[in-house]
DNA sequence: GAAATGATTGAAAGCACATTCAATGGATGT
DNA sequence: ACATCCATTGAATGTGCTTTCAATCATTTC
């Protein structure tokens, strides 16, 4: 049980810091101890910060879940909204570049993937995970739907189905991180990327190759 | 709390009988409660057995877990391989006969892949699963690599890297589970089925179509 | 510098759980 | 009919958890 996060700090700090921290040492104890070993205990271990704040700053465990969770699909939300919103990006590139995104370290590492399946695996969290996130997730299907169409047309790849094409990409973006999470010395990021890219490269010829967007 | 398992029984039967019976109960409770969720009174209630029973023939709960995970794990495997086996099929079939196995019903529903994705998020279990079934993972990456060698050297698609259809089949499997279990309404077993030939298609254009194996 | 406000602590309460075990029941062989 | 063996039961035990809360400490306000 390290205290590896609990820097030298003042004894008191605004909530809005401890929340940041208390989140953060969750993320740090699902990944450690799955969900069932995460207990009030070790995330305050972590944090270095006692028991009973956790229930001063989240009413309860369970909203201390849920908030590391929506803490979580914010972060990656802003970073792939980031690419699809660059102008100077045509959109085969900002395909690419949400691809990109899903396997950058900042966002694909074992620890934080580690929370995403923790929630993903557990019905009651899975309610609280649709209620949170789900508009966000179709909201990524339908941007990759909409790049796809943009594609299909200015391409003329005519018999490629635009629907297909996001679906398949949530689920390689899924898939893949599972299996970087599961079996890290043979799924890595540059390949999930590399072999994303062959998928695309097989349904848009015209613009990816495996290496990447033409 | 229903007792929907619970079909009127001898008073004593065989261990591998009660095994079985657990074991269902088990998967049951865990798609239900997940596994946070799940206590031996919630298995032992759906199986109409009384708790003790639990203790007796298995020595833990947690050894009830790994039994679960062992049953769901080998029961898979028995069918995929069967298709890899089949004498009649010819790679490219072989290779579409596992696709359609792993989004057959039987193995891909609600129920059951609730529990996969309960035990893929726990990390204490991972290791567990990982001693119990990254071998069996790992045999059915290795037959697909074989089977795209095979199709790559017979079908001259000199391009094609077959560890890339492998890991990429591996990653299209558990992503489309994931958003089938998260999303049904959305994602189902015969739309995962036709984007995976779509990727087939995109890589070995002489033996699949995105309807299927030619 | 005193008072008020807000953050922090950790012991204690209360609950739910896995596990144990002594007692009981049913089946099987003689 | 008896004895033996194994399966089964559920009450009791002990542990570990979340949540509560009265007391304490730091900061801000006046």
């Amino acid at each position: 049980m390290t205290k590896n996060e609990a820097i030298r700090q003042k004894r008191t700090a605004s909530p809005e810091e401890r929340k940041r921290q208390l989140i953060e040492a969750t993320i740090t104890s699902i990944s450690q101890n799955g969900i069932t070993g995460t207990t009030l205990t070790t995330v305050t271990g972590i944090a270095g910060l006692s028991l009973g704040l956790v229930n001063f700053h989240f009413k309860t465990k369970d909203a201390l879940l849920v908030a590391t969770l929506v803490h979580l699909a914010a972060e990656l939300r802003d970073r792939w909204l980031d690419a699809a919103q660059r102008n100077d990006l045509k959109p085969h590139q900002k395909l690419a570049t949400i691809v990109d995104v899903h396997f950058d370290n900042s966002v694909s590492n074992r620890r934080k993937l580690a929370v995403w399946f923790a929630f993903f695996g557990e019905t009651k969290q899975r309610k609280s995970y649709r209620e949170c996130t789900a508009a966000l997730d179709m909201e990524r299907l339908d941007t990759s739907i909409e790049l796809s169409r943009a594609l299909i047309a200015q391409g003329g790849y005519d018999h490629v189905n635009p629907d297909g094409i996001g679906e398949a990409l949530e689920a390689l973006f899924d898939g893949f991180w599972l299996n970087i999470l599961m079996y890290p010395a043979r799924f890595s990021n540059d390949a999930a990327k590399a072999h994303i890219y062959a998928y695309l490269a097989g349904q848009f010829p015209r613009h990816f190759t495996d290496a990447g967007p033409q």
